[in-house]
DNA sequence: AGGCGGTGTCGAAGCGCTTCGACACGGTTG
DNA sequence: CAACCGTGTCGAAGCGCTTCGACACCGCCT
């Protein structure tokens, strides 16, 4: 392994000098930074990433918890921590992947090894266990998702409220009366990950407003689940006509069922999805939707991140504004 | 920050007592060791990654490269990263996540900055850039997929021949006689990835052997390229009875086309896909699949690059057995 | 009793980098 | 013309840890 000192060596300087030509924190006339960089190409040099954070106590290495379960979101998940990835990359940082698994315990022990100078955590719970050591350390830190209380946290996430919200008004616009909302499996809600709590919050306030009627009713992923889920909506409220889904592994099945039951969408239901925009323009009808989107989310934390990282932070709570695209499943309401 | 400085003078020992304690790599007595670890316990003490790094030349950590497109497989990348990233940590190592976006330079940069002390590499083609650069530095090294010349390399995959073999013995056992095979993207096979071939390669050496004709046809996702594909091979192969799908996005068209068609799964044909356990087992119709092995890969990586670094490496290429489960979608061949 | 090997502990020397204060030099300024 | 300033460079002191060789001590053997 070439050393800075070799550089220094090579070129005829001091090792210092090598460092601030790299750093750059320090004025260095045109001859020599030239000559060192010339030195560094042709020697290889690559600074030892120990080293430098040892003396600079900045590993330049963003940690990012991802949730350990595969079971859902997942496509949403590894969008977002490769825009974190990429992201960061153009600012000069690494990322550490850490699971769920450890738990509070990896906060706690990143923070104390300076292994990361920063950490995103994704999959956020209202009460989030992980957030009194978060408080507690003075590494910077952003979560992807909204606990139940901010204070003193940055938060980025989709505005769900206002997806919620924006599905009804388009719903509502086409003259639908009683909607039903078909979300997440009750795991989910269960577990207080708030987003879906907020959709459905988003809905009722809009639906309100629009004097709709909303049913909503989780839902588990795949057939069996849906056709329970849909017989019981028809069930209480028969003229349902417009079906808002928040469940990727709801879509495909509430498609093909609806099918089968010979309700054409969108002449007779419309459907409209939150959900990646994959998944609505590759469903068997394409899909109006809200996206989720992903890589801004990963993209915007990173953002945040690098700027508290750089005495520049704000604390405070980036709420992304949905966006609703029409495509196939949604249609004028059908007459009385 | 507590430093082992500070542990040891808590301790009323040195800072060399304290790293052997930590270490385990000299003989401590009981009772030294025990007061010790009481002192670490009571200081909180976490050893500072970019000090250890420097003085002992290992990081304790373990480069992960991901592929930057999300358009396919994505499920079972997550699956591979988090299994990577759990695995490393019960052998004490942290992962960074690179994605392919930097391509060969990550693998210089990480080699030359002694980031990380191994790396492993997925989403390997035949003729892949990042290899040249792999057998130049010292750095223990996996892949995950297989190239087209493996010497000097360790590599993990699924036996995707093996698995191809399967499924003609699977249906042919059945008495199917004429199978399609529906692959991925036509941009898969271009970028000679290998796993794609390698699959079509066991499916046809099993074919001659038991006496079954095979076509074989790549296929994008969606429902449009889905029903062309279905169209073209009704044209060349009428009496085709099984179908052997290995294509996330294209198992549920195919099942509704099918479906639309008015041709039973299982009673007039027969579907196996290669495919995530839960992609199969999701499915409108539960398919008889051989499952993508994802946490077995990763897990089987790590353990081949820690001991690699533990010096008991092997440059071998192990190919995980396929199993292929049976569920509904698979049934004996219709009659003449 | 003297010598020997084993065990447990310590001191000191780095690992490769950053950063601070010092300083030399040439160009301004009063 | 002297005092002054800004610019560019250097030397040295660490950052917190690992690891090597040294050494003190104990019990054992002869």
């Amino acid at each position: 392994m070439v050393t800075l000192a070799e550089v220094a060596q090579h070129a005829g300087v001091s090792a210092s000098t090598v460092s601030y030509v790299l750093s750059g924190k320090r004025s260095i006339s045109m001859s020599t930074r030239e000559r060192v960089e010339r030195s560094i190409q042709q020697l290889g040099y690559h600074p030892n990433a120990g080293a430098r954070a040892l003396a600079s106590s900045r590993s330049n290495i963003i940690a990012l918890m991802v949730p350990l379960r595969t079971d859902m979101y997942v496509p949403v998940m590894m969008e977002i921590a490769i825009a974190v990835a990429t992201t960061a990359r153009t600012h000069g940082y690494d990322v550490l992947l850490l699971t769920g698994e450890e738990g509070p315990t990896a906060v706690r022990r990143i923070a104390g090894s300076s292994l990361a100078d920063a950490m995103i955590l994704m999959d956020v719970e209202l009460q989030d266990e992980r957030l009194p050591l978060l408080r507690e350390t003075d590494r910077a830190a952003v979560l992807i998702g909204l606990p139940a209380d901010t204070d003193g946290l940055t938060c980025v996430d989709l505005d769900f409220e206002a997806t919620g919200a924006l599905c009804v008004e388009h719903l509502a616009g086409l003259g639908h009366r009683e909607i039903a909302v078909i979300g997440e499996a009750a795991a989910v809600y269960e577990r207080h990950t708030g987003f879906a709590e907020r959709t459905v919050d988003g809905v009722r306030a809009k639906a309100q407003e629009a004097g709709v009627r909303v049913l909503h009713r989780s839902c588990e992923g795949g057939y069996a689940a849906m056709a329970q889920t849909l017989a019981r909506i028809s069930d209480e409220r028969p003229g349902t006509s417009g079906f808002i889904v928040q469940n990727e592994a709801a879509v495909e099945p509430l498609l093909n069922l609806l099918r089968q039951q010979g309700r054409a969408v969108p002449e007779d239901v419309s459907v409209v999805a939150i959900c990646p925009e994959q998944v609505a323009s590759q469903a068997s009808v394409r899909l109006t939707s809200v996206a989720i989107p992903a890589q801004e989310m990963g993209r915007r934390a990173v953002e945040q991140v690098v700027a508290k990282l750089g005495g520049r932070g704000t604390d405070e709570v980036e709420l992304l504004a949905p966006e609703l695209t029409v495509r196939a499943s949604s249609g004028p309401a059908p007459l009385g």
